[in-house]
Formats: C-alpha cells, structure tokens, sequence
DNA sequence: TGTCAGGTTTCGG
DNA sequence: CCGAAACCTGAC
C-alpha cells in the first residue's frame, strides 16, 4: 500500500520547487509533499538530493504521470551553462540549484492565474481550495481526504454566486466564462501551435493578459524562453538590467527571450527567487 | 479607516 | 496605441 517508487535526479530540490511560486495545490503533510492535482493525486518524499520516492493515489504507479509533471525528460547541464554566462543568473542559479520549471495541467494553471491578479499568494491558495472542495472530487489517504483540482466542466457549470463564495470577487465571471471556453478548446492543437499562436489563444479569454498567458506558456506547456513578467519581474530587470520601466510589457519579454539563450523562463524563476527572497 | 497584493479590463486622449 | 482608474477580498 505505501510502497514508494524511486527515481535518481540531479538537481532537483522539491522544496524549493513546490514552495515556488509557480504552485498554489502542494502541502507538505509529514514528511513527503502532496499534490492534489487536476490529473490524480501525486505523492512525493525527497530523501537526498539523488533520489525522490514518489507514489501515485488512488492509482498507483502511474509513471507517464510523473514524469510528465516533474519534466524529468528535462537536462539540466545546457541550462546551468547558458545561466552562469549573466553574473546574476549565476549567483541565482547557485543559490537556488534544484530549483525546477515543472508541467502543470493547462486547465489548472489556466484558472490559478487568472485567480492570481491582483492577488496575494495566501488569499489565491485559499480560493482554489474552496473550489476543490466545493466541486467535491476527493481522494482519500491515510484517512485525510485530498480534493483534488476541479475539472474544468465542474468549475463552468457553477454560479457566479458560487464562484463568489471562493472569495474570487470580480474574477469570478472571469473564472466561469473562461471554464465554459476551454471545454471547447483541443488543447492537443497546443503540442503542434508555436508560442505566439498559443499566446494569442489564450489572450482571448477573460481575465487572461499577457502576464497569465506568460503564466501558462511557462509553468503548463514547457515553454522554456517565456517568463511571466509580473511587478517582481518588471522590477528585476529595471533594476539589475537597466531596462527602461517605460517599455511596454512585450518589449520586455522580447528583451529576456534575447538575453537567456533561450532559457528566459528559467532565469526569470531564479531571479525572481532569488530577488524576492533576499529584499524582505 | 486606509493601504496593498505575483493584473486585467475598461475608458478616454 | 498608451496611461489611468476601478476592481473583490482579507490581512496588516
């Protein structure tokens, strides 16, 4: 029943991944993080930096799953290459060795972000998790119940009045219109699309800028030279990069995609730690 | 009471 | 196109 499945990794620190800002559904519960993600429940233990114990809930030892969400797939060597040729990156690569871009499910990431704007981390974990449990889909284990990330049907088919009661506020509108509209989308058109293509999707659902769009480019579909620029990222490259604070948002995301060869989503999520955490 | 938070929308030049 | 204001909510 609780038997583990290990995997060997090089450079991949769960708690600073699951603690970044690109997750709003992980809890640590003992010793090992808890996902209760839209796909299944996902459980994971790190005993060293070599090996992290993972086991899927209710079904168990569902790989492909895994894999995918952790990008195992991904090699880490040509990105700590390409970051240490900035002085910046470097010192926040160095810092935040293990730190990972993973793969959420794009429904998901989808919603979160668009729950994230003008929001604070606390309050927008807080409203997803009411919705999970408001739409009731659980998985129980050791005796906890686990709801996981509603389908994006179960979301489009709630009230607005509903919504409201996950303290979503104005968004709320924004959440249902835009759970109706990706139930008609083949998101398999996003494995063939180019970036701009996707983006320019996304950017037509409510309560979807460039920044949430950036959001789901980077954290959903793998695209590893997008970075979100939200205010922290903005503030990075005025200050450290010298980037006029008056160009506008895709001047700035055309600058980082010039700048990181290539992994300007990986140099965003390390500055951005590394920023954030050392200004408070 | 007022401010602020990991943006987006809407409206007016 | 670009800048400004409004926007739910809950915690200082």
């Amino acid at each position: 029943m609780n038997t583990f499945n290990s995997i060997n990794v090089t450079n991949f620190d769960l708690d600073k991944t699951l603690t970044s800002g690109q997750f709003f559904v992980w809890e640590k519960s003992n010793e090992y993080w808890v996902g209760a993600t839209i796909d299944g429940l996902i459980v994971l233990l790190q005993p060293n930096e070599h090996t992290i114990l993972w086991q899927t809930y209710p079904e168990n030892n569902n790989l492909s799953l895994v894999t995918r969400y952790l990008r195992l797939d991904f090699d880490i060597d040509p990105l700590a290459i390409a970051l240490s040729k900035d002085a910046y990156t470097k010192k926040a690569y160095d810092k935040y060795r293990g730190l990972r871009l993973l793969r959420q499910n794009v429904h998901e990431a989808t919603i979160s972000f668009i729950v994230s704007a003008n929001n604070n981390i606390p309050a927008i974990r807080k409203s997803i998790k009411k919705l999970s449990t408001m739409c009731n889909r659980s998985v129980l284990f050791q005796n906890k119940e686990y709801y996981l990330f509603p389908k994006i049907s179960a979301i489009a088919e709630l009230s607005i009045e509903e919504l409201k009661t996950c303290s979503f506020g104005y968004r709320a509108k924004y959440i249902k219109e835009s759970a109706a509209r990706l139930i008609t989308w083949n998101l398999e058109n996003f494995t063939r699309e180019n970036e701009a293509t996707i983006r320019n999707d996304l950017l037509t659902l409510p309560g979807v800028g460039n920044k949430v769009a950036d959001c789901v480019l980077c954290y959903a579909l793998g695209f590893d030279n997008v970075t979100p620029l939200d205010v922290w990222g903005q503030r990075i490259l005025t200050q450290y990069y010298d980037i006029d604070p008056k160009l506008s948002y895709e001047k700035m995301r055309n600058w980082t995609q010039e700048k990181f060869f290539g992994y300007a989503a990986w140099a965003g999520q390390y500055l951005f730690e590394y920023i954030r955490n050392s200004s408070k």
